[in-house]
DNA sequence: GTCTATAGTGAGATAGAC
DNA sequence: GTCTATCTCACTATAGAC
């Protein structure tokens, strides 16, 4: 029986595969910037360990800052697509932050340096000195733009929730912080974390009880 | 009318100053090490900022590492000593907590780089890969001592709450992240939060407003 | 206790061959 | 798209004069 495929072509489709480097560099590089931040990883460190030599990263990223924007870019796209995903708009305020908190408990579970990163960016004057979440002069840096998407998202919940009477009146920005504390420290806090709660912070088993916990918490520090 | 000092000695007495450049050392350190982390902030920087050459760090601290962790150490301590002031055993679990909480929040406020450098030092794996809260084959380093201390009393009194009713059954080392992350956040977020609050995180009505906040939302959340 | 000078290392980035 | 080689610069740390 004559193979139908022409002998020139093989039978993996040759296109659609450049991108494989590049996932890798880019989670190679979300690892080392979470656990030692922007300035505590070399390029060289990166290029090792996707098994690259540390030139070759600049055919990919022109400078270090560009990686470090386009790994903060994936990691708050995907967590904005995950909150996407839950959206439910005919459940009320309660229902919808609990969902809001799942999905970033979840995601953070997933991608475990993400919480590191997040909380990284979110508090280092370098390189980024100011995230900005509202259009000023400059354009918002695409990372800036999820970011402000994430926060806003729960920022108009907590508000309509006030409005309808299922939580007590409180300021919403103050609200945002705690909550993006509670949510976001413990899946940061690495090996104190592990000691603290004594079991791996990553497992199913730890996962499932930090949401519920969390979850428990959050409500009942807004509610009404 | 003659001078009755005798010419060479100074008005000002000459011995007890010798520490002068160590405490301006640890203050721009602490400065700097809080905004960029330590891999980020270059010795150079910290001397020329102090206003000395940047040899003359090492004759005061004699590796970089060194310098981090009395900067650590400082912050931690003034934060235990802080929390030792107000000790007042007579009072129940729920006005300890909120005591706490108090302290904490008005060391932050006061020292402005503490939220951030706290932050840091617990998610990072570097210089210090994992921040021990116990006992093991090593000694202890004096800021871990501090900061189990510091946990150590949160912990004891969120069980006794428990024990006593006043606070519903919940995982304390849970309980102890979500505290920590809801508390220290806040005043780490930087020109984020600025954004967000649309005030400075430090002012005066701003500290005592997040005060509030926070031990509202705290006590609602552990409430039995 | 502070300085100048310098060693030694590793960083980010560029050029150009293949 | 990856490589080798190289540039420039900043870093931690040391040595020794004053």
């Amino acid at each position: 029986m004559p193979d139908p495929r022409p002998p020139d072509r093989p039978s993996r489709p040759p296109v659609l595969r450049p991108p494989e480097s590049r996932e890798k560099i880019l989670e190679v590089a979300e690892a080392g910037f979470a656990a030692k931040g922007y300035a505590g990883v070399g390029l060289r460190e990166i290029a090792a360990a996707v098994g690259l030599g540390k030139s070759s990263l600049f055919h990919h990223f022109p400078t270090k800052l560009d990686l470090y924007g386009a790994v903060l870019e994936q990691v708050l796209t995907r967590l904005a697509l995950d909150l996407d995903l839950q959206t439910r708009p005919e459940d009320g305020p309660a229902e919808r932050l609990e969902r809001w908190i799942d999905a970033i408990v979840r995601r953070l579970a997933e991608d475990a340096p993400a919480a590191r990163l997040m909380l990284r960016a979110m508090v280092d004057q370098e390189p980024y000195p100011a995230i900005r979440l509202i259009e000023t002069d400059r354009e918002l840096m695409p990372f800036e733009r999820r970011l402000a998407g994430i926060l806003g998202r729960l920022g108009g919940l907590l508000e309509e929730g006030i409005a309808a009477g299922v939580f007590r009146p409180l300021g919403i920005p103050d609200a945002i912080q705690t909550v993006v504390g509670a949510v976001v420290f413990h899946f940061a806090s690495g090996d104190l974390g592990e000691a603290l709660i004594g079991e791996d912070l990553f497992s199913g088993t730890a996962v499932e009880r930090r949401r519920r916990e969390v979850v428990e918490f959050v409500c009942r520090g807004l509610r009404a």
